[in-house]
RNA sequence: GGGCGGUUAGCUCAGCUGGUAGAGCAUCGGUUUUACACGCCGGGUGUCAGAGGUUCAAGCCCUCUACCGCCCA
């Protein structure tokens, strides 16, 4: 073996014979209990970045283990084709490379555009994916706007229309004048503005030189006003309700009215409607009766029965003129700074206009409460489970869903409309006449379906519900659904409402929520900022399994990661040290090793690690069962650098010559590899292939149990003890600056007869590791040569000094220890006997809180002793 | 306006059902010992945001405050 670890060797070609040798497919439907789980299918906009990784690599962690605990795993790959994301993307850079719109190409030839685009980018995806190493089934990769899936989605839809749940209807939506399509009330950000609220004076029509003002921050759309409206009980204008008002600019006469729901607190409490142009204006003039004057068209430009002027200027540049012409006409009163939310297109930025159209309408009526059920009665469990209360505060306030948009890349609306009698027909295929008049003239809709609507048939529809399949029948439910927070309501509401509904059960168990990836300053990742970081990057400098290994271990549920490459580097660190504790016990193996341990047989130092390791295997266990990755991450991370590395191959260094320390060493480095393995899956199978047992790959090998067998707990703890000395006498041998290389004869003294006889036979690694000339241990150590001492439990150390220098040194080190100690032993004195702690505390407590002070008591005796001796 | 997080070592973060604080990196001193300088040995570091309360005991529970962040309307 190479004397440092290469990963870019290392991770080239593992993925290519894991795939060959179809290791990420399930092991069958009729052998294991099934576990399942869906990709979070990217989107097929470009890339994946490192926020992927994190969501992607979290469930295959997930998924090696329970593969290498014999379950029936699928792990099923996708992409989702993004409409309104990938069109943008397309459309922008038909522009800049071809100066065309997609006009201009006409429907068909731009999306072959699309596809072609889509093609290159799910190419480049799938590579991302299999350099993380995840252990997708690729034989079953789905994408949301496959032929298949458009059969599915038809059919869906159908079957909701059907039953109702799908409907038409004119309803003011949120449309973006630049994506040029509507959008849910979920793609509309709110966003703070820094606006001018202006005051305009109306003037009441029966009494000239009299006027109401009102206040807005939005003076264009004075153009389409119907009327104004003030609170009944407003004693301001009470009086006033009933007459007309003289809309200035136009010289439309328009009513004032009184409706309750006026806010009298805003502005000056009278208000203008504006219909067609506000939602809250919208439910006025429905109570009211009143007309909608659409005065901005589907591009935000003016339009209408409105003054020549001003027809086809764009909003903000008409804002502009209504106000130079309301200056000039006098009828502005004030105007004033005024801060407010302002909705803006997720996607592109552009403030969304409301905006009134006929539309497709999913009703959630009747779909969302047996979804809130299913939370409540935890048959979905969310992680963190304080995700759950996000889920319902949207459940139970949820708004009918479009579904339609005016884009061409999507799943096409299977709805057609009859030219000659004007019908509507629902169906799967173009029926070719119409059902009610038997016209020829059928046009489909132009428009196609929100994205999300397929990505929330995706965990049924990709196990193939729609032809009954035996995949559908094993694995659906699927056990997790692994995703960001972000998209809660986009996606996992929406799913958990399909699942139900055709599904005929919940799509998944449970949700894994993960937090978002900063970077090292906590700052969120954006290409603007020019702080994001590209995943392949990572991968080709620090390695994928360092990548894994450092999301993994700072994965705490529900909790941001600071990513720092720092960090990264520590990992990248941490495969160079596993690689080199394996390359020293494969160099050292024999080839008679047995992988059966006769406990029989072996040394303390090997029962001592077999101890820990089984402990370690069992906490592991029991963190990936409560979903705490992280914590089984550092578990082992720990055990291999500070228990097997800096204590376990130093012991063995005395045993090599035992065929059992030998087999102790092959076992428990194969262990390690196999609890490594789904974080790190590429270095730990290089490596197992070097050590490798009857099974071909390391995924096919069982996943380490608690092995009641490994219990040593006598000689788990001599070991411990014997640490604890060697480390003792490093210390003192550091403070004192005698030469590390430097072997010295070391004298100990114990008072407990079991550790003194422990210690002898394990003489031989205290004096390895002390770099002891010689070792004795002694009944009385003030009858030696005066030394430096070091003190830990029941145990004394001597270094014999070299000069009167050091003696002095020693003295003084040892007046300021004993000084401390009284200090502490005298708090905790304290504390025993004021306060009701030693009525009130439990017993066990209090027993190791005196075993504790006894400690220092008797360390502090121990010291006093030695100063007496010394001066 | 409603809700949810966060505030712990220089930095980024752990800390499970309360029992005198930990990791990685950084830093300091030593070290080229036959797996590893991507290493080894050793060290220092904290009014756990602030105030009050419950308790024998609070980083952890309760109340309030401040600051930062997010979601919903």
């Amino acid at each position: 073996m190479e004397k440092a670890y290469d990963h870019l060797q290392t991770e080239s070609d593992w993925y290519r014979r894991w795939e060959e040798n179809s290791l990420f497919t399930p092991s069958g439907h009729d052998t294991g209990i099934p576990f399942s789980i869906i990709l979070p299918p990217p989107n097929v906009t470009g890339s994946l970045h490192i926020g992927h990784a994190l969501t992607l690599s979290l469930p295959d962690i997930i998924v090696r283990r329970k593969k290498m605990q014999g379950f029936n795993v699928l792990w099923l790959p996708g992409v989702d084709h993004a409409g309104i994301a990938t069109q943008m993307m397309v459309e922008k850079n038909l522009k800049k490379e071809k100066g065309l719109s997609k006009e201009d190409l006409g429907r068909e030839q731009f999306l072959q555009l699309v596809w072609d685009w889509k093609n290159v980018s799910q190419q480049k995806i799938v590579s991302q994916i299999k350099k993380l190493g995840l252990a997708l089934d690729w034989s079953r990769m789905k994408f949301t706007l496959s032929d298949e899936m458009q059969q599915v989605v038809k059919k869906v839809f159908v079957k909701l229309y059907r039953e109702g749940k799908i409907y038409q209807g004119t309803y003011m939506v949120n449309r973006c004048p630049s994506c040029k399509t509507v959008l849910s009330d979920l793609e509309v950000e709110h966003k703070e503005v820094h606006g001018r609220l202006t005051y305009i004076r109306y003037p009441l029509r029966q009494e000239p030189g009299r006027w109401v003002v009102v206040a807005t921050t939005r003076p264009e759309t004075m153009l389409g006003d119907v009327a104004v409206a003030v609170h009944p009980k407003d004693a301001r204008y009470k009086k006033l309700i009933g007459q007309e008002i003289l809309l200035p600019l136009t010289g439309r006469a328009i009513p004032l009215l009184g409706d309750d729901d006026v806010d009298r607190n805003f502005g000056t409490g009278a208000v203008k409607v504006t219909p067609a142009h506000d939602p809250a204006d919208f439910k006025i003039a429905l109570k009211h009766h009143l007309e909608k004057i659409v005065v901005i068209d589907e591009l935000a430009r003016m339009t209408g029965p409105i003054p020549e002027k001003y027809i086809g200027l764009d909003r903000f540049a008409c804002r502009q003129e209504v106000l130079n012409d309301l200056r000039a006409l006098a009828m502005i009163e004030k105007e004033e700074e005024y801060t407010h939310n302002v909705g803006h297109c997720q996607r592109c930025e552009t403030v969304v206009e409301p905006n009134i159209s006929r539309q497709w309408f999913l009703k959630t009526a009747e779909l969302a409460p047996p979804a809130i059920r299913a939370v409540v009665e935890n048959q979905i469990v969310f992680i963190p489970d304080k995700w759950k209360k996000v889920y319902y505060n949207w459940m139970e306030n949820i708004q009918d869903w479009c579904i339609s948009r005016q884009l061409w890349w999507g799943h096409r609306i299977p709805a057609y409309y009859c030219r000659d009698c004007q019908e509507v027909v629902v169906a799967e295929e173009n029926p070719g006449c119409c059902p009610h008049c038997v016209g020829a003239r059928l046009v489909q809709d132009e428009d196609v379906l929100d994205t999300w609507f397929s990505s929330a048939l995706w965990p049924f529809t990709t196990l193939g519900w729609q032809d009954d399949s035996q995949d559908f029948k094993t694995f659906y439910p699927t056990s997790i659904m692994a995703t960001a927070f972000d998209i809660i309501f986009f996606w996992v509401a929406r799913m958990i409402m399909m699942g139900i509904h055709f599904g005929g059960a919940v799509p998944f168990r449970e949700v894994l929520i993960n937090g978002l990836i900063r970077d090292e300053k906590g700052q969120k990742m954006s290409k603007t900022k020019n702080n994001a970081v590209d995943p392949l990057d990572i991968i080709r400098e620090y390695g994928a399994d360092a990548l894994r290994f450092t999301l993994a271990i700072q994965a705490v549920p529900g909790m941001d990661i600071s990513l720092s490459l720092n960090r990264i580097k520590g990992y990248k660190a941490f495969a160079n040290k596993i690689w080199n504790a394996s390359r020293y016990v494969i160099m050292n193996l024999k080839g008679d090793e047995e992988l059966v341990i006769d406990a029989g047989r072996i040394s303390d130092t090997d029962k001592w690690v077999l101890h820990l390791l089984n402990t370690t295997v069992e906490k592991v266990n029991r963190c990936f069962d409560d979903y705490r990755m992280y914590e089984a991450a550092d578990l082992i991370y720990h055990f291999l650098w500070d228990e097997y590395c800096d204590w376990y191959l130093e012991f063995s260094k005395s045993d090599l010559a035992s065929p059992q320390t030998r087999s102790v060493l092959k076992l428990t480095l194969f262990r390690i590899l196999q609890l490594l393995h789904p974080f790190m899956p590429f270095i730990s199978e290089e490596i197992y292939q070097k050590i490798r047992t009857d099974k071909e790959f390391l995924l096919q090998t069982e996943f380490p149990a608690f092995n009641k067998d490994f219990v040593f707990s006598q000689a788990h703890a001599a070991i411990e003890t014997l640490k604890k000395v060697v480390a003792e006498t490093r210390k003192t041998r550091t403070e004192n600056r005698i030469e590390p290389n430097k072997k010295i004869p070391i004298f100990l003294k114990c008072e407990a007869a079991a550790e003194k006889k422990h210690l002898k036979k394990h003489l031989k690694y205290f004096d390895f590791l002390s770099r002891s000339l010689q070792t004795e241990i002694v009944a009385d150590l003030s009858v030696l040569p005066k030394g430096f001492r070091g003190v830990s439990q029941n145990w004394e150390i001597l270094l014999p000094f070299v000069s009167e220098q050091d003696r002095q040194q020693e003295l003084q080190r040892l007046r300021g220890e004993h000084d401390k100690l009284s200090k502490l032993i005298g708090q905790m004195e304290g504390k025993l006997s004021g306060g009701g702690f030693a009525e009130k505390a439990p017993a066990e407590i209090i027993q190791n809180f005196k075993k504790n002070l006894q400690e220092y008591i008797e360390k502090k005796i121990k010291i006093g002793k030695t100063i007496d001796d010394l001066s």
